[in-house]
DNA sequence: ATGGTATATTGAG
DNA sequence: CTCAATATACCAT
């Protein structure tokens, strides 16, 4: 309902009013919005070669369902709402790996993720061209509450004009949250678009500023 | 050809 | 002058 992104400018007036009513209606993004614990850092590690068995497990969580594909090592991928579908990126980047239903595995790094009281840092891995690896690395070195745009990232990557490019790079991500695609934002202050929802977007980014302050 | 963009330009108020 | 809508440019897959 509220999904429609209007060009409305992010000061934070305007992000605490949207994330009043969004909360009202959403306790999973509520609880999201209270979540105290440090952020995870992630390590980027490129994969080449496809792992043996990719581990997956669906929480029920308090912030709703999370689902998590690691290997013995890294962690591969999240997604949250779309738990009933496919996740597109593992299927497409890992279709010779074999998937094996695993709690244990997967409930290390949902501990690490959300539910940790020191800083921790991730190991993930990823696959996909050096400019994807190189887009990831770079946002992942900006500090909770920073908010930088497409063009922005595009340029600290190295990537002089890429902006488009950068945009969907983030489309991509197979780590939301982990990686902070939330923190890139249009030029001019505006919020842009969010694969999981424009109101996660919103509460992750009003989380971090409150945290920062 | 497709994308979660950027920017210059135009036209309304 | 200040938006907001658009058209065109831009860049990696």
């Amino acid at each position: 309902m509220l999904n429609q992104t209007k060009n409305e400018n992010l000061n934070i007036k305007f992000i605490q009013t949207k994330a009043l009513q969004i909360t009202e209606e959403n306790n999973d993004l509520k609880n999201f919005l209270e979540l105290k614990t440090f952020n995870p850092k992630a390590l980027i590690q490129k994969i080449e070669e496809n792992p043996l068995h990719i581990y997956y497990y669906t929480f029920e969580t308090k912030f709703g369902k999370i689902r998590i594909f690691c290997n013995d090592m890294q962690i591969l991928a999240i997604d949250f709402d779309n738990t009933e579908k496919d996740n597109i990126y593992i299927l497409k980047n890992f279709p010779d790996s074999t998937f094996v239903k695993s709690k244990k595995h997967c409930e290390y790094f949902l501990e690490k993720l959300f539910f940790s009281k020191k800083e921790n840092i991730i190991k993930t891995g990823i696959k996909g061209s050096l400019f994807f690896i190189k887009i990831l690395k770079t946002l992942s070195k900006t500090n909770p509450g920073q908010l930088l745009s497409y063009k922005e990232l595009a340029e600290k990557a190295g990537f002089k004009n890429a902006q488009r490019a950068v945009g969907t790079a983030m489309k991509n991500n197979p780590l939301p949250f982990l990686i902070p695609c939330h923190r890139v934002i249009k030029s001019g202050q505006k919020l842009g678009y969010y694969s999981g929802g424009t109101n996660r977007k919103i509460i992750f980014i009003l989380r971090e500023h409150n945290q920062s302050a």
